[in-house]
DNA sequence: AATTTGCGTAAGTGATTGCTTACATGTAAA
DNA sequence: TTTACATGTAAGCAATCACTTACGCAAATT
């Protein structure tokens, strides 16, 4: 049982719900009403986003309601932003070439 | 065999090997040098990675030199983003509640 | 020419995933 | 109090995953 961040956002489901609560808590099965897999294959998915802390549960009689913790997606931007530079060209592979060259000629 | 780059990010040995190669290219026995699984299994992460744009093989002689391709991560990047607001409070469920209400008055 | 090196890939395996149906429980409504 | 509703969870299943060993092949070395 694999419980990290990157894991639970991998399934695109579950991005999906997170999308759904993150501006506006929803309980379960309106939360299921958006989706075609069944009620159970949702409680299973909202199971996992709990047990890794992005979601929380507030019972409120019979209903269930989801509420966004966000907070641990903070590792996955930290996670991503180390390579922005890389991705936007700033800080390719090339310019890592020329500034060791550089600084070899320094020496 | 679905190939998304948050799937690809999910495997934390897939993610130790974008981060080996991110700021210096090697090839793939350099990179299996690293880990602790065989040759094989990383030469199927790097498939995996290939496959989804987030590397690139150059050949040289016998030797395939992996490259970083890291743009596919705007799209994580992107939909983390998206959430900061919330995990950091500046605009979670009861500040979008109190801005409903505040609609509402000015109506 | 023979051997070593760097690598891809097939086949097999156990674990995990995502889903289903079926059932159980607690709460609210009639 | 009987019935309907909201949900959790177990069991089963097909697909996928991450890994291994075994093998093949082309490029370099001897």
């Amino acid at each position: 049982m694999r419980r990290d961040v990157f894991q639970a956002i991998a399934d695109p489901t579950r991005r999906d719900i997170i999308n759904l609560i993150a501006f506006k808590p929803m309980n379960l099965n309106a939360i299921a009403d958006n989706f075609d897999v069944s009620r159970p294959a949702i409680s299973q998915h909202i199971k996992i986003l709990t047990e890794c802390g992005l979601i929380a549960i507030k019972k409120q009689g019979r209903e269930r309601y989801c509420e966004p913790r966000l907070k641990q997606l903070n590792e996955v931007a930290q996670w991503v932003e180390r390579y922005r530079k890389v991705w936007e060209e700033k800080f390719d592979a090339l310019d890592n070439l020329l500034e060791e060259l550089k600084n070899n000629d320094n020496q």
